[in-house]
Order: C-alpha cells, then structure tokens, then sequence
DNA sequence: GTGGTTGTAACCATGATGAATACAACTTGG
DNA sequence: CCAAGTTGTATTCATCATGGTTACAACCAC
C-alpha cells in the first residue's frame, strides 16, 4: 500500500501558506505549483480539499490563500483525512470476494480486519500526536545542517 | 495509499495450508485458487514469495505447499514483509523532486520522512504482536457465531 | 514415459494518479 | 463598467501498479 503523494504536497502547501502570511506575500496557486514544482491546476484540486476540512481559506478572483489556524495547531492527521480519499475499509484491502463456500474463506475478511483496522489505527495515533508545525521545525532544522 | 490484496491472500494461504495439513489432504495451487476465487498462477507467485522468506516449503513436482513452524510463529509482519514489495521509502510516498531552490522544498521530504517513518513503525509494532493463529481464531470466533 | 504440479515469462484489462488544456465564475482596481 | 488576474472545475491524456490469463519449461512420483 502506498500512500499518494498527495498528502506530502498538502503538508508542503500549508508549509508554504504560513510563510507567505508572514511575508505579507500573497499565496497563489501558481507560486505553491513553483516551489513544488506541479502543476497549478494540482495545487487547486487539493486547496480545494484543504477548504472543505476548513483547514485554509482561499479568495477567489483576488487570489491566494491562507491556513485558518496555526500551523501548531493543525494535525496531520487532519490533513491526512482532508487529502487521501482513504474510505473504509482504509488503508488495507481485502481481497474482493472469497469463496463464500469456504470456512476460511467466508469468514476470513472480518477477522482480518479486525487486527488490520488496529494497525491503521497505530498509524493514525502518531499522526494525530504531530503537527504541521512539527514537520516545519524538522525542516528548518535540515536547512541549518545542511546549509 | 492502499495495501495491496496480496497481503490478504496469503494470510489465507498459509491458514488453508495448516488446515490441510492437519486434514492430511494435499495444498495444491489449485485448491487454494478455488477457495481464495483467484487464479492459480496468482497463488502460485504468493507461493514463492512465501518460500523466499521460509515460511512454507513447496514441493515441486508431486506438489503440494505446507507451512514450516505453527501458525502462532508467524507473524503478520512476516507475511507482510515477505509478500508487499514494500521497499524504501516504505508506506507513504513522497512527492518526487521538489523544486530544491525553495527552501522548504529542498528539505520538506527528509522531515516528513521522519515523521512518517515512525508512522509506519507504530503500524508495523502492531504487526509484529499479532500473529496468523490469531486471524484463524477470529475466523472460527465468526464461524460459529455466523452459523 | 506419463500425468499432474510448480515456476516463470509474457501479455492484457483495469483502475488510480498526476499532468495538462480549456473555460466559466469571481473579485478588485482603474 | 471593464479589464486583468485568479480560482474552480470539467475533460483528456500518459503512466504505472495490479490482478487475471495463457503458455510452456522443469520437475517428481508412479
């Protein structure tokens, strides 16, 4: 299982919307398709998914958009739900249709997904605990070491 | 991001190869298409992921498939390493170059990575504790309460 | 040797995804 | 009011991973 790209590029849009706010610059489609190196046309589809969860506000016909919150205060997990369409069963798939014939077969989805549904869970759990901010912090750190 | 069906197919494997075992029948690959409603080449190409990692032996020829340790020594991690190609970067995907100009682009993907590294480890943790004698007890839980 | 099975290779259909083009709707400034 | 720049969205395309299928060589027991 794989998740999309989607998710990096949304944390990396939120990243990008913060400073911009704090430059007093304006945040458009076309400058987050630039630093991401995209398509703007990418960047809207998902801005629109970020509106939506209320995680940002864009303006439409001025242009540009702007996170509703502090960046310590949005969960990546929020930003995980927001982006991936990850509905039920979730992260894992089952195989479509077992033979319903066999025991082991009829029954085998529900209690693998019990067990699976816990691992997703974990996964979910740390993603909640960390924020956007966090991912920020982790960046300018690289920067300064790398630099 | 989604785990392949794979992971799901061979947790049943390997639970319709101890059941034959202990019936004394023989786990052919097209026995167990039948019951997983799949292709025998698809089990077949499981099969030898299975062996690659040791956890059956397949006896070519004459054949017939059977696991090499009780189902309560596997580990769902085990089957998941062994069966998802799930090389590095590992779960998440990460967006493939960004533009290295931007601050922020040039050092977004290490520090998501860390994040999301641990991410995939807490599920992996989970992994790790269940085993597949676990999945074949709430198979047979469900059984006898569906029936 | 024959029959049945595994191990692969090759190919196709399908579905998800990002990229790209095009255009309508909107908002501000002159 | 109009013009310019931007967002929202529909549509199409290329790419890629995946499961399904066919085909065939290698193998083992009888």
């Amino acid at each position: 299982m794989r998740i999309a790209s989607r998710f990096a590029v949304a944390v990396h849009m939120l990243i990008l919307m913060d400073e911009c706010e704090r430059r007093g610059n304006l945040c458009t489609s076309e400058l987050m398709a630039g630093s991401v190196n995209t398509n703007p046309v990418v960047i809207r589809k998902l801005s629109g998914l970020l509106k939506r969860a209320s995680l940002i506000e864009v303006r439409a016909g001025t242009g540009g958009a702007s996170v509703t919150k502090p960046l310590a205060a949005v969960r990546l997990l929020d930003v995980y739900r927001a982006v991936e369409a990850v509905e039920p069963p979730g992260l894992f798939s089952l195989h479509d249709q077992p033979n319903p014939a066999c025991p082991v077969g009829a029954n085998i989805n529900v209690a693998l997904g019990e067990v699976l549904g816990e691992a997703q869970a974990a996964m979910e759990a740390v993603l909640e605990k960390r924020t956007v901010a966090d991912v920020l912090a982790g960046v300018i750190a690289h920067a300064r070491a790398g630099k």
